[in-house]
Order: structure tokens, then sequence, then C-alpha cells
DNA sequence: GCCCCTAGAATGAACATTCGATCTAAAGAT
DNA sequence: ATCTTTAGATCGAATGTTCATTCTAGGGGC
């Protein structure tokens, strides 16, 4: 499942070093639970300083709001030439995949305080909202035309469902069996576009 | 889907008077952005007179968490008594119901703020994980004694992960066409039961 | 000499929490 | 009946801290 490379590549531009050091701050204390301070010390730089690349703190969220969602943008269009059976497979792929990335608990918790902070933040709100309109219609036209799919945005609706719980769900029961549960998931995803 | 009435009802004691007050300051500001001032003012109280109630904010956090796992684990106690096609239904219906639902943004955005919590504080964790532990264990065994489900466990997982999933889905498409996504999903959950 | 860049102290608002004062009301005393 | 005592409820101003943001003064390239 690939995420927006900013998080994990080293930084190339100092807005993406505070941008990355904001992230982790953000996963470790919340929007608005962690200070510019901690940001500026992780950033290594002044708290000064940073107002020099961004306008406000909640100019930075909106900043890696974009970001993350970018990266969910430029995952979806990997499959934008595949057709029946790849198709299919690449789908089936993706569950055991995002299973796994769901360990990886940087990305599953910053979801979670995106989406706390677009039900309040009505440019926040805007932002996911919008990206989530864009991958809805262009995964239902890639369905379509790969595999015949009928009511197409339907069925989107359901698969997003779907890998959206995985999420949650590997917060509230951290002893997931993910080796288990990947099979189940994916005779899901057959059910739904077979 | 039954939630602790605490929120809806009018107040019973004081303390609830707070809990109601503080959760909607949750809800519209997120546990770190809601200040005490406001929840004082909201519970029509002075600020001091709080901490004669609570020891600290967190505890108001821990509390409403509490309760709010505690309707969860009331509302599943509701499948106890049935048996084969009655359990179905019941779980058919509470697809309409669990759809539906999540218009109540209310107890949506407390579940993602909760969850966030529960990634950077410890005590909410705990509270979150055993009583997620509880209903898993205890639907499976329902499911497995109703339905002679074998691996009955696994299936909870996988319905959980889908009724998780709807509340994020309700978050990120505000125009979620719920009358035609509900026989979709529930011809998931017959899928997973069947 | 001039201009960007930078650091870090300064600022004032907001924060969670504390505390002494005041109010209420019921029980006890006369 | 009336006054006194007392204990808990309630208040709102004070506390010290931390917050996001701004300002100032200097350092290095031209």
């Amino acid at each position: 499942m690939g995420h927006s490379r900013l998080m994990k590549e080293a930084p190339q531009t100092r807005q993406d070093q505070i941008l990355q050091a904001a992230a982790k701050c953000f996963v470790e204390d919340g929007f608005h639970g962690a200070g510019m301070a901690r940001i500026a010390k992780t950033a290594q730089m002044s708290p000064g300083h940073i107002y020099h690349y961004f306008e406000s703190k909640e100019a930075i969220i909106a900043e890696i709001v974009r970001r993350e969602e970018d990266g969910a943008r430029e995952f979806l269009s990997s499959f934008d030439g595949l057709d029946g059976e790849a198709m299919i497979s690449a789908l089936v792929d993706c569950v055991s995949e995002g299973i796994a990335n769901s360990t990886d608990s940087f990305h599953s918790v910053l979801m979670l305080e995106i989406l706390a902070e677009a039900m309040r933040n009505d440019g926040i709100a805007h932002i996911v909202c919008e990206t989530d309109r864009q991958l809805r219609e262009e995964f239902a036209r890639v369905l379509e035309r790969s595999l015949g799919i009928e009511d197409a945005l339907l069925r989107v609706e359901a698969l997003f469902t779907v890998f959206s719980g995985l999420a949650i769900r590997s917060i509230r029961n951290p002893q997931l069996d993910r080796e288990a549960l990947t099979p189940l998931v994916q005779s899901i995803i057959r059910h739904l576009i077979g």
C-alpha cells in the first residue's frame, strides 16, 4: 500500500523536514496535543523559523493531510492498466498487503487524527471528502472497464468500507491474527467483485 | 445500535451533567482542543466545581470512554438468546440500523477521538482493547451456539471489520447512499455467516 | 554596506488546576 | 419558634505553566 514517500525518505527540503517532524509529533501527541516547540526541536530548528515556511500550525496540518491523501491517490492509480484476472488478483493481494500495513500504526493513527479533525475543521473536511470522491469515481471507472461491473460505485463503496475497517480493527485488537484473517477478507473481496 | 443512554437522556446526577457536557465539547473540539472553561460553561457550573466530581480532565475522558464501551457491551448482549434464523435476520437488520446510525455523527466522532487517544494513552488503550476482547469472545460464543459456526472468532473479526468501516465511510463520503449500500453489506454479512 | 536567513528570547492568550470565600440547608440547641 | 452550628455544594479569581505566534538582534554571503 503506497503511502506518500515524504514520511519515510530523508527530507529533501526544509519544508519536508518540518512536515516529517510535525507528522511524527502529531502521531505521538495528536494535532492539538503536539506543541510547536516540540515540533521545532524534532525538526532541528527554532520555533520561530517554522513560520518562515508555514503560515500557521493549521497550515502544517493541512499540508500533511494533503500529502497523505495524495499518497492514496497515487496508490490507486497503480490499478489503472489492469484487466480481468490481473485486476482481481491485484485486489486480493491488496488485502494481505493492507492488513500487514496496519501494523504500521503510523499511518493508521494519522488517518484517525485526520478524520477526527475533518469533523470539526471545514478546510480539512473538504480535502478529505474531495479526495475520497475522486478515489471512488476513478476506481469505479477502472472496475467497470476491467471487470464489466455495473453498479461499480456501490461495489467500490463496499470495498472501501472493508479496507477502512481493517485499520480500526488493528487498533481495537492489537493481537489480531492477520494471517488467519487475510483469506476471509479476500473471500469478501471476491464476493464483491465476482 | 444501542449507545449508552447517558448522552441522550436528561442528566440524572451532577456527574452525568459534567460527562454529557464534556462529551459534547470533546466531539466539537477534540479531547485536547476542548478546554475545562468551556466544559464548565456547558455544564452550567464553575470550572473549579468540576474537580469535586472528577480528579482531572483525563479522568473525565476515561469515564466517557468507559461508558461508551459499556454501550457497545450492552448492545451486543441483545443477541444473547437468538437462534438460527432469528440470529441471521437480527444481524442483517443490524446493517440497516448501523448504517443509519452513522448519520448520528456524534458517536462516530467520539469513536474516532477515543481510538486516536487509545494510541497514545495506555489507560484508554486498556479500556478499549479489553472491551473489544470481551465483545469478540462473547459474540463468537453466541455465533457458535446459535449457528454452529466453527471458526467463529475469525468470522466475528470480519464482521466487526465491516461495521467499523461503515463509520469511517460515512465521514469520508457524507453523500453516501445508505439505502443502496445496505443490501450489498447485508450480502457480505450473509456470506460471512452462511 | 546590504540583505536574506536564522536562532531564540519575548509576548500575551489560554490552559488545567487550586483555593479560600460564600452560599444553602438541614440538624441541634434553647 | 428562632437562633446556631456544621457540612457540603458552589463559585470565580488566582496560579503557574504551556501554547502559538511575533520580534529582535546578529551572522554570513554579495
